[in-house]
DNA sequence: GTAAATTTTTACCATTTGGTAAAGGCACGA
DNA sequence: TCGTGCCTTTACCAAATGGTAAAAATTTAC
């Protein structure tokens, strides 16, 4: 019986799958998708090129399914941001949990800066997609705490950037923080206070 | 006479190490160091590769040559920083100044970006020598004023951060910002009217 | 105008890159 | 134990890459 799916994948496929995607992380959220090498990717995931490519018909693949992981996991934070909340605390703890993504998850936070710093070749559409759509359905979600009173007159545009921006940047430009701070800097617990001091000041007008 | 200074450049040296720099910083900018190509900079400088390489020994060169010149331009902002004058209107003028680079040279940020993403492998140095003592000194320049009580209790290196991040957010995510505002965004005149009020709400307690 | 110096082109080269073909190894049910 | 299907390796390939040698063209200085 000709059948849809495909046939369930085997342990050793699951095993080799999770090392290649893992390795390419590593590699393309240091070196962009151009400056990566299969070779690279194949060393660090313990494989033989070729047999890299039995997993994955090519570079352009594994990138992409990295791309489409990346995304339902980035926007997260965001699709929790809750009408019903207070605003205040809602976007404040927006922000903790931004943070909280750069701190645990730096090298997708350097994918994706890596990706939308040359032109978003490959994750344009879904930006079109699925990051539009939310962006712009919570923008009118803070627009409306403006318009209640509930919050002081701000563009709601431009405080996302200013949250997706401060709280990436700890994991983008870790290695300017390293340089700055000290190897041992702990910042991302003061990081943490900070951020908080600024935006409620932002957003208790 | 053997003389060290080496013979000043002619008009066409000017003008090709200037065309192959403009090249190159296009090129590295979006791509990276490892994804970019001497073919790619060559053809945009409108030159011969053999050619482009009589002006600079090595891909190397070239990008390290960038390099230099950017950092200098890049802290000049900040090295304007003013211990004599108004707190509050000295750092929002910083602001502003950053986010006036972002907009004018946006390229020479995702070169920035892009190094620092990669580890900063050529830039290290630099970074040490030039733009820790300038950080470090800034940083005790605002201590002070906090300790005078002209400004609120507030950390001084997670202050530069999120400038820094904010302002360069523009240039550095150009490509999501023209998905997420549309093409005619008009994005840095609403952004610089949100960060006034970010910092100046966090500034003036 | 001509010789010397500078600039550009042509023709290469070794290595690396993404990718393929096909044979060999291995596990596992009958 | 044997065959069948999954997995891995070996041996390649064509194109692209950073870079060089040396001849040809052009500019500059006298």
């Amino acid at each position: 019986m000709p059948d849809g799916t495909p046939k369930k994948p085997s342990r050793i496929q699951q095993r080799n799958r999770r090392a290649i995607l893992e390795a390419a992380l590593e590699v393309f959220s240091r070196h962009g998708y151009r400056g990566a090498t299969l070779d690279q990717i194949a060393t660090e995931a313990g494989l033989s090129k070729p047999n890299l490519l039995y997993y994955f018909e090519s570079k352009e693949n594994i990138h992409l399914t990295l791309l489409n992981q990346l995304l339902e996991t980035w926007l997260d934070p965001l699709v929790v941001l809750d009408a019903e909340g207070d605003p205040v605390e809602e976007i404040l703890s927006y922000v903790q949990r931004k943070l909280d993504m750069a701190q645990e998850f730096p090298r997708e936070s350097r994918l994706f800066a890596n990706e939308i710093l040359q032109g978003a070749p490959r994750l344009r559409p879904d930006l079109e997609n699925d990051l539009k759509p939310l962006f712009d359905q919570k923008c009118a979600l803070i627009q409306g705490w403006v318009n209640e009173g509930r919050l002081p007159p701000l563009d709601p545009r431009h405080l996302l950037f200013s949250i997706w921006a401060a709280t990436q940047h700890y994991a983008d430009f870790e290695t300017q923080i390293g340089v700055l701070l000290g190897p041992e800097g702990a910042a991302f617990e003061s990081a943490a206070q900070h951020l908080e001091k600024m935006f409620r000041a932002l957003l208790e007008g």
